[in-house]
DNA sequence: CGGACAGTTGCCGGT
DNA sequence: CACCGGCAACTGTCC
């Protein structure tokens, strides 16, 4: 047997420096060293990607391929315009592969498609080598540690953590690389099969990177641009790249008080030019940066200081405790598997009747990207929410941030996400996730999902009479409203007395100002004046709406894998006038308006005109008597401080 | 079993 | 400006 002939599978580790599969694939003393990119079009069209995002990822494979043409000027990354699972098995071949090597991923659909993949390669004779590299601890060796069960805390994660052994120091860059191989190419491109599109809304044209065959339009494997995805530009002002992060973190090690004593909630959100966190987390998500690296740098500067007296900050608000929460969100993320993204069929989920609950599929058991309209107003609510056109200013900013930048703050994101859902428009969390995943550059599918059900708290946390208020929040952390004015231009010349609540501004002082606060968002112009919105709800009322629903649905306390969730009986445990769609006694598998039964006749339930009826369903209780009692009477608190 | 206590980052009004 | 308790009160863990 010759040499070994190794594919290198860059997937979301892009980046030459502490890699461990990458050391593991230079470790067989290659023949040959393809380094290459399966453009998957479960990221081009079945995944929630807007263009800040795309472009993120192609500075980081561009600024990646660069490096490897300094290691060695007959390499680069080679884009292969084909999902692996379909190319793979024809790459085996024509370039004579003996090992394929990538980086382990433990998502629900990485773990799907890369066992489809070692199930190709060892049909076709190729050794696979997976090394854990993504996170501090192999997720699944921390899962093991933690009695098999998701980690729920960072208590648990840090003793998970602690017994499978010390976070593994980071391995140097490669200072040569083996060549490529012959590259030309004699197979068929096996288009994939685009389905519906995901992000039509962020194209202006024609989906094309597939159009010119596996090796793009010049035949060089090149990185695919925004244009020929039909992308509209990017706005986003951060710039992806494992060089740019690796001079960003020179400078932030360099400050060794702000690295040494940084406390997350000390943290202002309404920080910009410079923000005041390190933004890491776009580089993390697309492996530009080593989270091992990371840490083991960070905690050089820690021990230093304490060594000097100097003070330092301790996990979990220091800057290695968010490297901790992270890897408690991939390890509970890498037991739970596809239910931990959805409330449906999730162990560790509460069950919240939220406004607009995803439709879910019966038979796979997994949320469709639909969701079910139980009340129109809430629809208006989401898409106002998600537009920055809520008529609440601090939460407006943050949601037009996140669309032109693509980042913000963790406590925006605190912010936004609890007015979405518990402390606001009591809309399912699942709806917030899906729009963060669209619009965030650093998008990480355990940390988002896992954020949104830490504050929506249905997992993670539960004090959910801790509420954030739209105005307080803000005026805490920027009582000029400075973040306001830049975010949200309209405002800019509102004075600091109204900056949060500018509908309670005197006309004249609007006129003053330069804008009318009037209407839904429709209207942005009016005599020649800029139009900011009312708020779309009085939020004192809403935020007592939402906490008596909080409680009840608390009282009630269903899990997603509850069978009556499952079953959709779970509606016999809410009274019809509870919040959320809880008319009836039997619905949809979480919160759907229509259920087919099993005897394959369909029910339709209450129409929203029904809301607020009086009668009680008499179904029968949920866990408990005595739980159900405490709801009730919870209940007919709210309704007769409503009437009111 | 029961009680104490911790839990990454609320708000408000007081000292 | 920092810190405290009251608000009305959650869960999960530990002893």
């Amino acid at each position: 047997m010759g040499k070994p002939r190794v594919l290198y599978w860059f997937r979301t580790d892009l980046r030459l420096h502490d890699s461990p599969a990458f050391k593991a694939a230079l470790d067989l003393k290659p023949e040959v060293l393809y380094p290459i990119w399966c453009w998957d079009s479960h990221y081009v069209y079945h995944s929630r990607v807007g263009p800040n995002r795309f472009q993120f990822l192609i500075d980081c494979q561009n600024d990646l391929s660069q490096s490897i043409t300094k290691l060695n000027k007959k390499s680069k990354l080679f884009v292969l315009r084909e999902p692996a699972v379909t190319l793979l098995p024809k790459l085996f071949k024509a370039w004579k592969i003996s090992h394929l090597v990538f980086e382990k991923d433990t998502d629900a659909y990485g773990r799907q498609r890369d066992a489809q993949v070692m199930e190709q390669a060892k049909k076709a004779g190729v050794e696979v080598i997976v090394k854990s590299g993504r996170t501090l601890w192999d997720s699944d060796e921390v899962v093991k540690a933690n009695n098999g069960k998701p980690t729920m805390s960072i208590g648990q994660l840090q003793a998970a953590g602690a017994k499978v052994g010390d976070v593994a120091a980071p391995i140097d860059t490669p200072k040569s690389l083996p060549d490529p191989g012959e590259t030309s190419l004699d197979i068929e491109q096996t288009k994939p099969n685009a389905g519906s599109d995901m992000n039509e809304q962020f194209r202006d044209g024609e989906e094309s990177s597939y159009a010119s065959g596996i090796a793009g339009p010049k035949n060089d494997f090149a990185v695919p641009s925004l244009e020929e995805l039909g992308m509209k530009p990017a706005t986003t002002p951060h710039k992806g790249g494992e060089s740019v992060v690796l001079d960003m973190l020179d400078g932030l090690l360099a400050d060794e008080e702000y690295t040494g004593t940084f406390e997350k909630p000390k943290t202002s959100p309404a920080a910009f030019e410079p923000q005041s966190t390190c933004l890491t987390s776009p580089y993390l998500h697309f492996g530009a940066l080593s989270c091992r690296h990371f840490y083991h740098n960070v905690l050089r500067v820690v021990e230093e200081r304490r060594k000097a007296k100097k003070p330092v900050s301790e996990p979990p608000t220091s800057l290695t405790g968010q490297l901790l929460f992270r890897d408690m969100y991939f390890a509970a993320q890498a037991v739970l598997s596809y239910s931990f993204g959805q409330t449906y069929n999730n162990s560790h989920c509460r069950f919240i009747p939220w406004h607009l609950p995803s439709k879910v599929d019966v038979n796979t058991q997994l949320i469709t990207g639909g969701y079910e309209v139980d009340d129109e107003e809430k629809v208006k609510w989401l898409e106002r929410w998600a537009h920055g056109k809520t008529g609440f200013p601090w939460i407006d900013a943050i949601m037009r941030q996140l669309r032109s930048e693509g980042w913000i703050h963790h406590l925006a994101r605190h912010s936004v996400a609890c007015f979405l859902t518990r402390g606001g428009a009591y809309i399912s969390w699942e709806r917030g996730a899906e729009v963060f995943e669209e619009l965030l550059i650093d998008h990480e599918a355990a940390c988002n999902i896992g954020n949104w059900q830490w504050l929506s708290c249905t997992a993670f946390f539960s004090q959910f009479y801790r509420c954030y208020s739209p105005i307080a929040f803000g005026k805490k952390w920027d009582p000029e409203g400075n973040y306001v004015r830049k975010f949200v231009p309209e405002l800019e010349n509102m004075p600091k007395k109204y900056i949060y609540e500018p509908h309670k501004a005197p006309i004249q002082d609007q006129k003053k100002a330069g804008v009318f606060v009037a209407g839904d968002g429709q209207e942005t112009e009016k005599d020649g004046l800029a139009v900011y919105p009312k708020p779309m709800f009085d939020f004192p009322t809403q935020r007592d709406i939402c906490l008596d629903g909080m409680k009840n649905a608390y009282a009630v306390g269903l899990y997603g894998n509850d069978p009556k969730v499952l079953d959709g009986t779970w509606k016999q445990a809410f009274a019809d006038n509870a919040e959320g769609p809880t008319e009836g006694k039997q619905g949809g598998p979480g919160g759907m308006m229509t259920f087919e039964d099993a005897d394959g006749t369909e029910e339709t339930h209450a129409s929203p005109q029904k809301r607020g009826a009086k009668k009680q369903d008499g179904g029968s209780p949920a866990k408990t008597g005595e739980k159900r009692e405490r709801s009730q009477s919870t209940l007919d608190g709210a309704f007769k401080k409503k009437a009111k």
